[in-house]
RNA sequence: GGCCCUGUAGCUCAAUUGGUUAGAGUACCGGACUGUCGAUCCGGUGGUUGCGGGUUCGAGCCCCGUCGGGGUCGCCA
């Protein structure tokens, strides 16, 4: 036997009992007489010692411990005098003496030390994931992900919902995110996708009338990383058959509400608040407002169009917008270099400039406050609710400019700011997204979540008149700002289906090619039905208070897709290529 | 594809802004030490400054290219 207990669960009232544990050299103290060893598996640590007067040989087999090494001792428990407990660990109370060690693996020099102050950069972190796993804040997301999912799986059991696996190997669509593509084998020339989500598995499975389904699905996306975003990404899937999207929100809620609760210790009312879409855009310039703070956007349009400023005013006359922020008792925290920096960072959102105001007891103070008298001056402040002290922020271009550099600017001035806790969490609904909207690009109409998605009972008749004023029965979850759920009610309608298509430019012969197969299961008596999902990673991203993504997965990968434990990807042997009947043809560059 | 940051000892960082033999802490190795818990003290090993070019009397520092890592815009139905 191995061990008796664990590292971390070993108390007072153990004291005088004989163990046995088994784990990792965290630290060691070597006192030549006496050796302290305080040894380490994921429940947590427990100081060993070993006295030179008990055993001399086990003695100085422990002076040769170091870092990492893999060890099992079987000793006494002991209650530490109370001038020697340590109030930073757990088990501080008592310590163990050895009798016995046994050196179960050596370990060579790791790459860095676990307990290191200053972490290592991210590059060897993953490089040596082995190792990096044993550091406690990785510990900690991997617990809590799993806590998570537990909970999850059993609140979602508990309402009735079945859970199925959809297949990893499915159909390309050339919609959407670009697929990572897998070759057959047996269909020379042919390849599989991987799932972008299970989105029309779990539609055809309500077809099919498993009315409640989850699964916690593995989705995989080639596109560009970012901090939140990983090429294989795990989704909590839901779909849920004869429901209207209260019903999927309120199970939603549910489940939100017991998660902050049971891994959060936080008391959230039970109803998470609905905006609609147009409402967060107007006040806060995204669909997935940050609302831990406020530093509400305001609009200046008729201020702007009769200021002096010319900026201002021909934006207006042109149809664009005047919106601006007020960071509150900024004006003195913010220096010109700091705002000229502050437009550099709206720049990257299109913004052609940031005007900036600061507010005294007098007016507003700035190079172009001399365009605007004194009742224009007024006016901006009192709009705002700006105080003596604030410090104001406009962007005047066109709407969309406006909203994406202010919205980003509000988060960073949040953020720099300190206008919220860290900690806390700010979960609500967006509702009623836009069905669609025109892609200047390419000239049509494109839809804003997926062709499946129903459009708002209020607005069908829209579809044939003014469909970029049609809204779908779409809903987004945000955490903090960060879309942390997505879903809609699909269309079980074959007539209203058609219309849709028929808008985005999708003939039917090309609809029954591209989602045949999805349209065939509508065909034989579909439940009306919709559904969501969250992104695990994400929420266990929040969950943990961390910034990256890559903090919550075992196993991650680089900003360029690549893992650097395993080495993937990586080139194959050309018998393994001509199996699969393919060949190779790089760009010149690289061969 | 664009923009920005970054790469110096196993690790975290420094190097007076182009100037002598690239330093410190930690890890590692050796020594001392019987109550430490970031142990302490003494000594030691350890460097193609990511890589390749260039400018210069002289490059860790400047320039060009390239590779890796990170952030972000585009992209992500």
């Amino acid at each position: 036997m191995y061990r008796t207990n664990t590292c971390g669960e070993l108390r007072r009232d153990h004291a005088g009992q004989e163990v046995t544990l088994s784990g990792w050299v965290d630290k060691y103290r070597d006192h030549a007489g006496i050796v302290f060893i305080d040894l380490r598996d994921r429940y947590g640590k427990t100081q060993i010692k070993f006295n030179l007067e008990d055993n001399s040989d086990t003695q100085k087999l422990a002076r040769g411990l170091r870092y990492e090494d893999v060890i099992q001792v079987t000793g006494d428990v002991v209650a530490r005098p109370d001038d020697m407990i340590n109030p930073k660990l757990s088990t501080g109370e008592i310590e163990i003496r050895v009798k016995t060690l046994k050196l179960l693996s050596k370990s060579a020099t790791p790459p860095f030390v676990i307990d290191q102050a200053d972490l290592p950069n991210e590059e060897l972190r993953l490089k040596h994931r082995v190792v990096d796993l044993r550091r406690p804040e990785l510990q900690k997301a991997m617990i809590l992900r799993h806590q998570f999912t537990k909970l999850v799986r059993d609140y979602f059991d508990e309402q009735g919902f079945l859970d199925i696996e959809t297949p990893i190997l499915g159909k390309s669509s050339p919609e959407g995110a670009r697929d990572y593509l897998v070759p057959s084998r047996v269909h020379p020339g042919c390849f599989y996708a991987l799932p972008q989500s299970p989105q029309i598995f779990k539609q055809l499975l309500m077809c099919a009338g498993y009315d409640r389904y989850m699964q916690i699905a593995r989705c995989f996306r080639d596109e560009d990383l970012r901090a939140d975003r990983q090429p294989e990404f795990t989704q909590i899937d839901v779909e849920m058959a004869f429901v209207e999207q209260d019903d999927v929100l309120s199970v939603i809620d549910g489940l939100i509400v017991r998660m902050l609760k049971e891994l959060k210790g936080i008391d959230y009312p039970a109803k998470l608040p609905r905006y609609t879409y147009a409402d967060v855009m107007e006040r806060f310039g995204s669909d997935k407002p940050d609302m831990r703070f406020g530093m509400e956007l305001h609009d200046l349009g008729d201020i702007a169009k009769t200021c002096g400023f010319g900026v201002f005013s021909k934006t207006i006359e042109s149809g664009g917008r005047v919106r601006g922020l007020v960071a509150p008792q900024a004006a003195e925290k913010y220096s010109r270099k700091m705002i000229d920096e502050l437009t550099a960072f709206v720049g990257d959102y299109g913004a052609k400039g940031l005007a900036f105001f600061r507010v005294n007891e007098n007016g507003l103070d700035s190079p172009i406050a001399k365009f605007f008298d004194e009742s224009h001056q007024q006016a901006i402040i009192s709009r705002l609710g700006a105080q003596p002290g604030d410090l104001i922020f406009c962007v005047a271009d066109k709407q969309s400019v406006t909203s994406a550099a202010l919205s980003a600017l509000r988060n960073r001035l949040g953020r720099e700011l300190k206008l919220y806790d860290p900690s806390s969490f700010s979960c609500l609904w967006v509702v009623d997204f836009p069905l669609l909207h025109f892609d200047a690009e390419s000239q049509r109409w494109v839809a804003e979540h997926h062709p499946f998605c129903y459009p708002h009972p209020d607005d069908v008749a829209l579809l044939t008149t003014d469909p970029g004023k049609v809204r779908a029965q779409s809903y987004d979850l945000v955490v903090n700002g960060y879309e942390a759920a997505s879903g809609s009610i699909r269309i079980h309608d074959a007539k209203i289906q058609q219309q849709v298509f028929d808008l985005l430019n999708i003939k039917a012969e090309e609809a029954e090619l591209r989602f045949g197969f999805l349209l065939e299961g509508l065909r034989y008596g579909a439940p009306p039905h919709g559904g969501i999902a969250l992104g695990l990673d994400r929420w266990v991203m929040l969950l943990c208070g961390y910034d990256n993504i890559r903090d919550v997965i075992a196993f991650p990968k680089t900003q360029k897709a690549s893992d650097l434990l395993s080495g993937a990807p990586s080139e194959v042997d050309e018998h393994q290529l001509k199996e699969l009947s393919i060949k190779v043809d790089l760009p010149e560059e690289l061969s």
